[in-house]
DNA sequence: ATCCAGGATATCT
DNA sequence: AGATATCATGGA
């Protein structure tokens, strides 16, 4: 099947929006980037405003439209939020990134598994367990494999599922088990999340206790439960915050920051908290163009 | 060899 | 509440 989808000048550039890091399974091969929606082997690439599109199956453009969100208004959310001058000069070296809508349960599984991770990592993780765990499908001459159904999950061995290469072995594996579990009985629903309130879902993703805290919670709720107020803080958006806001933040905050290798809950609070107040409804925005931006300054792009 | 990466959690004081 | 130890991969 073949789509193309018209995209207003400059609020697209699909090289860094899958590239950024908000989402682990998209491969570069040649000008075309290849993935999965579902069940579904799609690969596109972008010629100036028009999206190029084919799949290994029947996909209603909506289903990408959603997906890529185009009903956000790129050129408005970034306009408000350069009202901040600080952030406009980030927002010039940092243009058509677009937030992703992912799906809940691999979005949630991604970010358990991308703790203490680099990107990169976190990739080869993703790929092996869906490699292990998901359906093959062919298309032509590609082969590529769905996410794993919670279910498949479910009945996994620990020691196949960490396997996988994921960082903290049987643990984690443990802990994805547990959450897989609590997506086949019915008491995890996304449907549910989805519709409710930043706090309510966040309250929730937390009391899951099974390898969700605050950054894995607030990743999944930016980037899967339609929360574009979250603002998750990882130790780029840290760094760029104190670098960037750091008149803002108080000079012992800033000593203390320096210090120490992680977060402290406290201190994540503080500077989550930060980006919310400061940048409002579109905060989630403003932490993945901040995230993009510092790890552009860092060349830490293709790591 | 040492350091670091989209951290969470149990166990101290 | 807040600091600390543990979990234990793979690339630079």
């Amino acid at each position: 099947m073949n789509i193309v989808l018209d995209i207003s000048p400059g609020h697209l550039d699909l090289d860094t929006t899958l590239r950024c890091g908000q989402v682990f399974r998209w491969t570069r091969l040649g000008d075309w980037w290849f993935g999965m929606l579902g069940d579904v082997m799609v690969k596109m690439r972008q010629e100036k405003q028009f999206l190029n599109v084919k799949t290994s199956a029947a996909i209603s453009e909506s289903k990408l439209e959603d997906y890529l969100r185009l009903d956000d208004d790129l050129g408005a959310i970034i306009g408000g939020l350069s009202k901040d001058r600080i952030f406009r000069s980030v927002a010039n070296q940092v243009s058509g990134l677009r937030l992703l809508r992912q799906d809940p349960w691999e979005c949630l599984v991604s970010y358990i598994c991308s703790r203490n991770c680099k990107i990169a990592m976190i990739s080869r993780i993703l790929n092996n367990l869906s490699q292990k765990f998901g359906k093959k499908v062919v298309w032509k001459r590609s082969v590529n494999y769905c996410f794993p159904e919670p279910n498949a999950l479910c009945q996994a061995e620990l020691s196949e599922i960490a396997s996988c290469g994921l960082r903290y072995g049987k643990r984690q594996a443990y802990e994805l088990k547990q959450i897989a579990k609590l997506v086949c009985e019915g008491a995890i629903d996304f449907e549910i999340l989805r519709r409710m309130t930043y706090s309510e879902t966040k309250k929730i993703l937390l009391s899951f206790d099974h390898g969700v805290g605050n950054k894995v919670a607030d990743c999944v709720l930016l980037f899967s439960l339609e929360k574009l107020e979250a603002f998750p803080v990882d130790v780029w958006v840290g760094r760029a915050v104190v670098q960037l806001y750091g008149k803002f933040l108080g000079s012992e905050f800033i000593q203390r920051i320096d210090r120490t290798r992680h977060l402290s809950a406290r201190d994540y609070g503080i500077l989550s908290e930060f980006g919310q107040m400061h940048f409002g409804r579109y905060a989630g925005y403003a932490q993945e163009y901040l995230y993009h931006w510092t790890r552009l300054q860092h060349n830490a792009c293709d790591q």
